[in-house]
Order: structure tokens, then sequence, then C-alpha cells
DNA sequence: TCTGGGGTCCTAGGACCC
DNA sequence: TCTGGGGTCCTAGGACCC
């Protein structure tokens, strides 16, 4: 028998629960983002496939979405609670499935790691599994390794399977842009065009030493091997510990005076404190987020004296950061995030250098 | 036309040490 | 006139993911 890996990733996770307790929406283009006001300032977290289909997508501002959806178009403010209780009884269901190892990797996915020789039949368990606990619909990506079954997922949507291997891997991606690749973003994607390389093929058969001098010792062995489809194969039980917390939010309006500067950022730093202080571990470095106008996203960060256990040093701190920006430009507040003390390497699992949980 | 909120990890470059 | 070399630690910032 052999180790595969499978990538599960829920179908429209968050319009999908929504339409779950509104059966009244089905069919309907289901928008859900924010406050639920398209006037407002924020983003779309999941638009449903009918939403999609007028190019609503992910990420959007809600008011351009609002631009471009039909009449019938409905919109909802974001539910966390709903979609967390509805991600806990999607894993709960999949852990029960005989012989997996399961990795959450989100909200919506998560990696199973299984000795088969049938993984289509797994996979297929697991597609109904996930139904029956909770009538939500899942896609599942098979590789022999997490880069592969990451990728296969998306060939597999909506409500399918997909095997992608060492095998049928050149065949599959080996003509399509680098950008397709997990891990590899628009800068990337540029940077590596500038050494004529394109297409996963050319990535593959790049000069390695090339990728180094660019990119560094790290992702340039790790961009190279990405071209082949090469990856991590451990898939890690371990419930993920969290490094930092951040609370950001968005202002209706832009703050103006220092005073409230100084207020919000004291308030977001002192939840975030919180949210650290809940896991028990010290706050050693604050960040700020901030917007320059007219659209020049950056943070600032600053290791505190000593780790510590108070809420007032982290907001002096964040306050004392805000103080440092330039007050020549227009500049808008986004959030703060609190560092904390690292946690206890977990060993014996190989890291993956992709940004964000894995 | 208007751009969220939650995260992680890598690299560059300076400081410092032997 | 020539002015080590290598390692590690720390900080700041960038890039990417869901």
């Amino acid at each position: 028998m052999a180790e595969w890996v499978l990538h599960v990733d829920m179908d429209q996770f968050i319009a999908a629960v929504e339409v779950l307790r509104r059966p009244e929406l089905a069919g309907r283009p289901v928008i859900v983002g924010g406050r639920g006001d398209p006037t407002e300032r924020a983003v779309v977290s999941t638009a449903s496939y009918e939403a999609r289909a007028f190019g609503i997508g992910s990420g959007m501002p809600l008011k351009i979405a609002a631009r471009k959806a039909p009449e019938d178009a409905v919109f909802l403010p974001v539910d966390h609670e709903a979609y967390e209780e509805a991600s806990a009884a999607v894993m709960a269901a999949l852990r029960e499935l005989p012989g997996v190892v399961l990795e959450v990797i989100g909200w919506d996915e998560c990696f199973l790691g299984v000795e088969t020789d049938d993984p289509e039949a797994v996979a297929r368990g697991a597609q109904r599994a996930v139904l029956d606990a909770t009538a939500l619909h899942c896609s599942v990506g098979i590789g022999d390794n997490k880069v592969r079954a990451k990728i296969a997922t998306e060939f597999g949507k909506p409500r399918g399977v997909f095997r992608l291997t060492a095998d049928n891997w050149f065949a599959v991606m080996g003509d399509k842009p680098t950008r397709e690749l997990w891990g590899v973003g628009p800068k990337v994607q540029k940077r590596l065009a500038a050494h004529g390389i394109a297409t996963v093929r050319e990535l593959a058969d790049a000069d390695e030493s090339e990728l180094i001098a660019e990119f560094g010792p790290r992702m340039g062995v790790w961009y190279h091997g990405l071209g082949s489809g090469e990856g991590p194969r451990g898939v890690d039980p371990t419930p993920w510990v969290a490094r930092s917390h951040s609370r950001e939010t968005t202002f209706q309006q832009n703050l103006t005076t220092v005073e409230d500067v100084d207020a919000a950022v004291r308030e977001l730093a002192g939840q975030a404190f919180d949210d650290c202080a809940a896991d028990g571990r010290p706050v050693m470095r604050v960040h700020l987020k901030v917007r320059y106008a007219p659209f020049e996203t950056r943070t600032f960060g600053r290791k505190l004296p000593s780790p510590t256990e108070h809420r007032d040093d982290v907001q002096s701190a964040a306050a004392a950061l805000a103080a440092t920006l330039d007050p020549a430009r227009e500049v808008r507040l986004l959030g703060v995030r609190a560092e904390m003390t690292p946690p206890a390497e977990a060993d014996g699992v190989e890291r993956t250098p992709v940004r964000g949980r894995i």
C-alpha cells in the first residue's frame, strides 16, 4: 500500500453555510462580506458560484461587487461563529474516517494523510462523510505530496476528485504560468519572468544557482523544486499554535487627528494583547499596519524592551510606534498586531516556506 | 472604482563576536 | 597602502496564503 496526501477543500464554503440556513437563497447570487452593506468600505469574503458568474470574487470591494451584481443578488454580513461551527463539524467528520491523519490548514480546508491502494475511494468517502454530517460539498485533490494534492484540488472543483502525481505533473502543469503554483504570487512571477521563466516547465528546467542568486538559498531551492511539483509529504495532526494575534478594523472614515489615531491604536493593541493573554503567552513585539494614499500598505514593527504580560506596555509601544508615522503623508490606520514569544518548536515535520498557515 | 482581516516565514543588512 | 573572514543574532520589511 502507498502513502497518499489528500487535500480537502470546501466548495464556496462561506456562501454555502449561509445558503444552508437560508434555503430560500439557493440558486441566487449570494455575496458575503463586511457588515453586508454594499455601500460601506469592506470586501467580499466569498461569492456563490451564481455571483461569480457576474465577475464577483473574493477580495473585491463590496461597492464594486454591488455594481456588477444583478437585482436579485443578496449581500450578507460575515458571521464568524457560524463558519467556525461548520468548520468544526467538517473536521470532526473527516477525523472519523478510518486510518487518516488530519492537518487543519484553514477554516475550509485540510490535508489528510492515508495509506491505501485506492485513494479515489478514500476521497469519495471523505466527500460523503462531510456531506452526511453537514450537507456541505467539497472537492478533493489527491497527490504524492502536499504541493501536488493542493494544486490537484483546483482541477476537481466543484464537487470532484483529481489526482496529480509525478506521473502526470508536467502533462497537467508544464505549460501553465508559474503564478498557478502554490506560493508564487504576482511579485515572484514577475521576478521569474525577468529570468525568462514563464511556465512551470521552464521553472523546473531553470538553473538552480540562478534562482538561489535571485531568491536566496531557501526560496531559490524551494521555487526550483516547485517547478517539478516537489514538496513535503508529512501530514502533521498537531493542533496549530498561533505565533501572533492581530486586530484590524476598517474605519468608514479616515482618522484625521493625532488624538483619534492614538485612541484607535490603543484600542486595537489592547484587543490584540487580550488574544495573546488568552493563549497565556507574553507579547514581545508590536506591528502597525497602515495605508499611505493612494494605495500603499506598509507595516512597521518594534520590539518591546522585554516580553510583557501587561496590557499597558503593549498599548504604549503601539502608540509610540504610531507617533513615528510621517505626518506629512495622508495615512490610514488598518490595524495592530501583537507578536508573542515563540512556542516550543514542533519537531519531526518538514516545514514549508509557503506563507500563511500550512 | 476601490481596495478586509486573519496569519506565517523568508531575506537583507547591520551589529557584534572570535 | 591596505585595511581578515566567518558565524550568529537582531530588526525591519516584503511576499504570500486563506
